[in-house]
DNA sequence: CCATTTCGGTTTATTATATGAACCAATGGT
DNA sequence: ACCATTGGTTCATATAATAAACCGAAATGG
């Protein structure tokens, strides 16, 4: 592996649930040398990707990062388009609503919004990486992405989350084609126990998937005429951010 | 130079007003051989940092500083917050304002809002970088940032932007006595022509100096009255933004 | 319509750079 | 008082980065 992708596989570790990182910790997760994670930090530091905090320098990702994502957003506004709809979109079902980006071979979450409508409601996490296999979210991506995304997911075991996690690629080539033919997907509780999504996938830049609109409630809230406005309402407000982004649905999926 | 960190200075060439960039390119404004930056842009699309669109395969930021970007405001919610207090700040004084962040030794515009009050404003730019020597935002941030970054930004020579900009450190350093007793910072016409600027610093974690805050307004209408409104407001909002940041301003400066 | 330039990308011998084991000094817990 | 752990450093070794030349394709222009 080059330096360059060690120093920036070095920043995948970092995360919602672990986002101040030592040194012994970044060396002992990423199986490299001490001394060169030392000199990778150092250089991502220096350039403000990362930063140290406290008395016992933990990094974390720091402010260069914001510079870039700024100019992203300037020329592909995913996230500030994104922020609308799932807003209005879990207002108008009364359930959490979130809509997530592929990112080379990864899908992670771009924003979330929750409905005050009920006491309970799924809960989401900021940057959260999303398995494809058994997310409705994923599922609607890898749908539509092209065929090296869907054998680089495919060709690896896939994570058994729940008892309901589809963990055959078969099945999940299968659920593709289905999914393909409806235009949204479905998963009830195959990534986290008594969550019922479904998801509908967002294009930009022509008829590239970007990644997707999704719709969570819990399993035992989604009755018949819930999850039919669940699946409506979905594919109407991916529709709508995918004409936004500039857009297009594919007519009909590669049969390949 | 390492080589991560000439794979990260690659990603400094884009801009607002350079948003994609071509191989060619890259390697002329670099100065990098044209097989180094392939193999760098590589790296860096690979972990979608940058991405290559279009059919002349020209070079953007990628989706996967948003990522980052998430889990940065996750634990560092400045821009978020600064959303919020420059929407509400250009309502009250009727004047462009912005948030710029410091990010090693750059500044760079964060996000800013525009007042509907006057047919003329000051524009800003997303992603902007700041002279430090030549802005208020600059100045204010300069006054309360620590020795190291003070000698890097004054040692170089100072760019020469409009007939009023000071580009003598002694004088910088003169001026930066001052804004640290006044605790506002002043620029009229050091950056662009005809724009008058104050702005106060912001601070997170502790006393350190994470950004500034800053109004814009164009000389003509600066009144003797409207320029005092824009220094109470500034520094008002600036306090403000400090403590939900849970920084805390030093009482008095560094007299070293 | 052919010649030239420019583009993104690739090859390969050379060389500069990254690496990792061992080693500090400092901190904190037992 | 001791041992374990931390962040950070050193330096001989080996690996990975580099630069010039080259390629085919696509514009450019006379």
């Amino acid at each position: 592996m080059g330096t360059t992708s060690k120093a920036l596989s070095l920043l995948r570790l970092f995360s919602n649930s672990q986002p101040d990182i030592g040194l012994t910790e970044l060396s002992r997760q990423s199986g490299m040398n001490k001394a060169t994670v030392y000199r990778l930090m150092s250089d991502l530091a220096e350039h403000g990707f990362v930063e140290q905090i406290g008395p016992d320098r933990l990094y974390r990702i720091g402010p260069g990062v914001m510079r870039l994502a700024v100019l992203r957003e300037a020329t592909v506004p995913l996230r500030s388009i994104a922020k609308e709809h799932v807003r209005a979109l879990a207002d108008e079902v009364g359930e959490t609503t979130h809509v997530s980006q592929v990112s080379g071979d990864e899908l992670s979450t771009l924003t979330y919004a929750y409905s005050a409508k009920h006491g309970t409601r799924v809960t989401m996490e900021d940057a959260e990486r999303l398995p494809f296999h058994a997310t409705s979210s994923g599922l609607a991506v890898l749908t539509y992405a092209n065929a090296a995304l869907v054998h680089s997911i495919l060709s690896k075991p896939l994570e058994r989350r729940t008892a309901h996690t589809i963990v055959d690629s078969r099945q999940i080539k299968d659920e593709m084609k289905r999914i393909s033919i409806r235009g949204y997907a479905e998963s009830i509780s195959g990534f986290e126990q008594d969550v019922h999504s479904v998801a509908a996938p967002i294009f930009a830049g022509g008829d590239m998937v970007c990644g997707a609109l999704a719709i969570a409630a819990p399993v035992g809230r989604v009755n018949e005429a819930l999850r039919l406005k669940m699946i409506d309402a979905v594919q109407n407000r991916a529709r709508m951010i995918t004409e936004i982004m500039g857009g297009a649905m594919p007519p009909s999926p590669d049969p390949a």
